[in-house]
DNA sequence: CTAAATACCTGATGGC
DNA sequence: TGCCATCAGGTATTTA
């Protein structure tokens, strides 16, 4: 399940392959992800990458006429084959680049998407409404406090709504606010300002880190699997009901918030 | 407007 | 060994 660090992982693994290297070939061979993959994502063949970004768990491929728009959705990968092996099942589009290289989008379950944004025509529909980026100064305790007023929802739930703040998947959820001594269940409402602080600055701090040991946990994707797996042994709570709070030693709770698995400390989170 | 439920999909896992 | 049921989960969309 990539959530934001594997995404800005792949990222940063997959763009110095890309930019500067002219797309030959685009293969699509299973069009039906969460949406079709539409005709005009052809653009991209015949074309020089000019950057790969991230906004979000969007990943956005430019070249002049425009941005093939990536989502990794659950099971999604995309790893650069450079050693001509065979492609796999589920992959559903292959790149091949000028450079020899082939990039390949793999996902089994299909939750993911490739779409097409023309240069010049705004931003992409699904981009329009999203919150600031985690790690940057526009995203504070102060912006979250400010969000959280007159909602009556589990402050999880709150962190983990895109129109909040971007990037915040089920499992980081889960270890910000352990991190931040905030149960998951409170009402948004009833967190206080400085509680908002710290789980502000714990959500920056889980997500850098994690992208820091992805950094070198999935540093050889390019040729790998691609799916490393999760840092289970760096994970406080999530997946650890019934075993000891590192802190503490009272057994870690489990229950499930807005359909999602939540796990807290039930005394170093009030 | 908010909040909750639903849909999308396949692989892994557990029970029998 | 096989088969069925259950679960996981990001997020757009639908329903209340």
């Amino acid at each position: 399940m990539p959530e934001l660090p594997e995404v800005e992982t792949t990222r940063r693994g997959i763009e110095p392959h890309l930019v500067g290297h002219r797309v030959t070939r685009l293969a699509v061979h299973e069009p039906r992800l969460r949406w079709p993959i539409p005709e005009a994502v052809r653009s991209l063949e015949n074309a020089t990458v000019a950057s790969v970004t991230r906004r979000a768990k969007y990943l956005l491929v430019t070249v002049p006429a425009g941005s093939a728009l990536f989502h990794l959705g659950m099971s999604g990968s995309l790893r650069l084959c450079t050693d001509g092996a065979a492609r796999r099942k589920h992959d559903h589009v292959e790149m091949t680049l000028s450079s020899g290289g082939i990039l390949r989008f793999h996902d089994p379950r299909r939750f993911g998407c490739l779409l097409w944004q023309p240069t010049g025509d705004g931003v992409h529909p699904l981009l329009a409404r999203l919150g600031p980026e985690p790690l940057s100064d526009e995203f504070d305790g102060e912006i979250l406090f400010r969000a959280a007023r007159g909602r009556r929802i589990a402050i999880k739930t709150l962190i983990m709504n895109a129109a909040v703040v971007v990037g915040v998947g089920n499992i980081y959820a889960s270890e910000a606010l352990f991190a931040a001594g905030v149960r998951p269940g409170r009402a948004a409402a009833r967190v206080t300002r400085a509680e908002s602080g710290r789980i502000a600055q714990a959500i920056k701090t889980v997500l850098a880190r994690s992208i820091e040991m992805g950094g070198t946990t999935l540093r050889d994707f390019v040729d790998s699997d691609g799916e490393p797996g999760y840092f289970a042994q760096s994970l406080a709570v999530y997946g650890r009901a019934g075993e000891p709070c590192g802190v503490c030693a009272s057994p870690v709770r489990q229950r499930v918030l807005a359909q999602r698995s939540t796990f807290w400390c039930p005394t170093c989170q009030r």
